[in-house]
DNA sequence: CCCGGGCCTTGATCTGCGTCAAAATGCGAC
DNA sequence: GTCGCATTTTGACGCAGATCAAGGCCCGGG
C-alpha cells in the first residue's frame, strides 16, 4: 500500500531557483494558512523544514491507516479525502484547495486517504519538526486549534447534509460550497468542478445518476448554467442558497 | 431563543462542601478529559474558574447561533449535540458522556445546539480565562488540539455511516460505539440507551420507526438482548462488529 | 389497583433514490 | 477532422427505508 508516494518529484523550479530566496515569503496562500501565524523574519525556519512536491491527477499522497508522519499544506488544485468500507463503498469526507490543511492529527495514522483530483503542488513538513515549530510559537498553535475548529464544523454540517437533507439540497449546498471557496480568491459567479461526478457523489452520499439528474434540474430551473461539463455558473445565487437550506445568516464565513 | 439556560442551578453540595478543599483534584473523570494537562498542584486554578452547572432531561445548555462564551466539560449524564434545518429536520452530530469537552470553538458562535438527554452535571469555564489558562499551560492546549483531531476523526467516521451505510450497519456501529464507551469505564458487554428513539434516528440519519425495525432484527438474530427498552446486552460482539463494518483493525481507541 | 400518556414496536403502503441499461457528449490521440 | 474511450446524461424499473396507521408496553399519579 501506498508507495504510489515515492515518486515525489520534487519540484526543480521552485527549490532550485525560488528556495534560496526564501519561498515561503513569497507564497501567495500563506496569509490563508497556518504559516500566517509565522511573522516574516521567522519565516527562514519554516523554509528548512519544507519539502515541495507535486502530485499528477490521481495519484495519492496516503493511504487511511499509513503511519501519518507529515503534514501538508495545498498550495495548488484540489485534494480529496476519502474513506472505505471492506466492500468498496466510499465516501469522501472533504475536498481540499490552496491553503487547505491536510494531516492535522496527532494521531499515529492517518484516517482517510488522500488523493490528487488534478495535478497537485503541496509543501510538505515533517511532523516532528512541525511539532517543535509549534513549541516556538504558540501563534500557530494556537491557529491550528482555530483550523480544527473550523473543519469541526463543517464536518456537522456535512452531517447535516448527509443525513437529512435530499439529494437535491445536497447538490445545491455543495455548489454553494464550492462557490464560497471561489469567491476568497476572486471569481464570483463561476465555479470550476474539478473532480468526476463519481467524487461528488461519493461525497454528497448518492449515486452519479442522482447527481447529474439534480445538476440538470438546477439547469433546466435556470439556477445554474454549463459552459462546459466542469464550468458552470451560478445564475440565481439566491435561489440556489435556498435550495440549500441556507440556515447560514449568523455563520462567519470561515474565520480563520 | 436560548433563556431556558437562565435556571442554571449551581449545586450547592459541590460547591460549599467540596469546592473550598479542590474539587477538581478530587474530579473522577481529570485524567481523561483535558484537565489531566495540568500539574496536580497548579489545579487550584482551573477551580478559580469554573463554575458548576446541573442540568435537567431535556433542558437546553445553548441553541445554535448563540455567542459561544464558555466551554464545558460533562462530569456526569450524556449531552446531546444538535443542527436543524428552517422545515424541522434534526441532525444529531454527536451525543457527549462523562469526559467529554463541549464548546470547543475559538469561534464567535456555537456550530450546533446542546441539550440535555438525562439529568446532567458539567464544569463551566468562561472562555476568555481559559484561554488564558491555555497561555500558562502549553500542555492543555497540545491536549486540546489532540481532543479536536479525536473529534475529527469521529466526525468522519459519522460521515463515512451517514453517507454510505445501510440502516442496519448504522444501528449496529451505533451500538459499537456506545458499548466502545462503556468499556472506558468498566461495563463490558451491557449497554444503556438513555437517549429516545427518535434522537438515536436523528444521530443515524434514520427515521425511529427503522431504528426499531433494526434494533429487532439485531434481537431476533441474537445478537443483543434486551433487558428493559434501554439497557441492553451484547450477545456477540463479534458480529455486531462484522454488521458495522469495522475496518477497524488499525484505529486506535482514542489516544488522548 | 387502575388509568392515561408517552414511548416503542409492528404492519401496510408509498416513494425518492438506487440500479440497470443505453444513448449522448466531450476530449485526447493520431 | 475523426476515431475511440471515458464520462455524463437520460430513461425504465425496483427496493430500502419513509410514511401512515394501529396496537402494546411501561411507568407515574390518583
Amino acid at each position: 500500500m501506498s508507495n504510489v508516494v515515492a515518486k515525489q518529484l520534487v519540484q526543480p523550479l521552485q527549490r532550485g531557483v525560488v528556495a534560496e530566496n526564501n519561498p515561503c515569503a513569497a507564497c501567495q496562500v500563506r496569509d490563508l494558512s497556518i504559516c500566517g501565524a509565522i511573522e516574516p523574519e521567522h519565516l527562514g525556519k519554516l523554509d528548512a523544514i519544507v519539502v515541495h512536491k507535486k502530485l499528477v491527477p490521481g495519484e495519492i499522497l496516503f493511504f487511511e491507516g499509513d503511519r501519518s508522519d507529515s503534514l501538508y499544506i495545498i498550495t495548488e488544485g484540489c485534494v480529496r479525502l476519502s474513506k472505505m468500507l471492506a466492500d468498496g463503498r466510499r465516501q469522501i469526507t472533504g475536498f481540499l484547495f490552496p491553503s487547505d490543511f491536510l494531516g492535522l492529527a496527532l494521531r499515529e495514522r492517518y484516517a482517510y486517504s488522500a488523493e490528487a483530483v488534478d495535478p497537485v503542488l503541496l509543501c510538505r513538513y515533517p511532523k516532528n519538526r512541525l511539532e517543535a515549530l509549534l513549541d516556538q510559537f504558540p501563534a500557530m498553535e494556537r491557529r491550528l486549534l482555530a483550523v480544527a475548529s473550523n473543519e469541526l464544523a463543517a464536518a456537522q454540517d456535512q452531517m447535516l447534509l448527509l443525513g437529512r437533507k435530499t439529494a437535491l439540497e445536497r447538490v445545491a449546498s455543495f455548489l454553494m460550497i464550492l462557490m464560497r471557496r471561489m469567491q476568497l480568491k476572486g471569481r464570483q459567479d463561476t465555479v470550476s468542478l474539478p473532480m468526476t461526478r463519481t467524487d461528488i457523489g461519493d461525497y454528497l452520499g448518492l449515486t452519479i445518476e442522482t447527481v447529474s439528474r439534480s445538476l440538470s434540474k438546477l439547469k433546466r430551473d435556470r439556477i445554474v448554467r454549463f459552459l462546459t461539463a466542469q464550468d458552470m455558473q451560478i445564475v440565481d445565487p439566491k435561489r440556489l442558497a435556498q435550495l440549500a437550506g441556507a440556515d447560514d445568516e449568523w455563520k462567519p464565513t470561515t474565520t480563520l
